[in-house]
DNA sequence: AATTTAAATGAAAACCATTTCTACTTAATC
DNA sequence: GATTAAGTAGAAATGGTTTTCATTTAAATT
């Protein structure tokens, strides 16, 4: 992976500004998922006025450019990693440390197959999660 | 799939309430997910007493059961829908009608061997979310 | 290097989906 | 039919997220 993070910015008209990169240097040192609240008090430490708004609206846009993505969580709150692949969204998170890795393993074809025979719509996109412990984790435990 | 909603009811200690009957025969209808405030409209149309909290620890209480099931939405709302299968929450959805459909395709053995070869994580659950326009849909657009 | 300008930001306030609280009602058991 | 634990209404609170607007900054232009 490239983390060539002033050029990828560029490349989504997005202005390089120190607060972006942070951002982005906090998801890409943790490769945990974080919640906007997380993120931003981790970004307090570095800057001595940041809002959680320009967390917030800096996500939404990196999000947008699939530089980083959203967790389905089952409470309400948001939260974000860093895309190991911009364009293959399969993960395993451990429930436990809230590492995220990526599955290379894509079910695409067989999926497209089924619903082409039975469901007869047409597939836009997909999400595949994997919940679980991650090795460290398991380690721990035993 | 059976649908005695009264017996599921009792067989998760819930007891068996006209509004907690209501709301299943509501997502059973239409087959779509819906969000709380959407289903308690269609509840106000039959009771002429219903809060919002009402449908909200309800469906609370019907998802911890199995026997409807959230969507994994973009925005912060939450939505449910109907399980077809309580066990199994493979889905397409339609992003144009809501729709949802049952994937009878799991790739669990495939991540399964995946995760354990190269994450050497532990699996406890998975959500697999396909999402796309469904027959009608496209039909209508054609 | 100074000028320009569109984008980014901070702070306060608004928003709004969801939850909590309390008193009242109802389903289910005996 | 009486009992009791579970369910409910309504109002108020909660809290994560977004909007607004005045100010600042990145970066394109001169």
């Amino acid at each position: 992976m490239l983390n060539d993070f002033p050029l990828t910015l560029k490349k989504l008209n997005l202005k390089v500004t120190p607060k972006r990169l942070a951002i982005l240097e906090i998801l890409l040192k943790e490769s945990v998922y974080l919640s906007p609240e997380e993120i931003w008090k981790k970004m307090k430490k570095r800057f001595n006025r940041i809002g959680l708004p320009t967390v917030y609206r800096n996500l939404e846009e990196l999000s947008e450019g699939n530089i980083i993505s959203k967790i389905n969580h089952p409470n309400r709150q948001l939260y974000y990693y860093l895309c190991q692949n911009r364009s293959h969204h399969h993960h395993f998170i451990c429930l436990s440390c809230r590492k995220v890795e990526d599955i290379s393993f894509c079910a695409a074809k067989e999926i497209e197959g089924e619903v082409k025979r039975n469901i007869r719509g047409k597939i836009l996109s997909h999400i595949l999660q994997v919940n679980g412990l991650c090795k460290n984790c398991l380690e721990k435990k035993g």
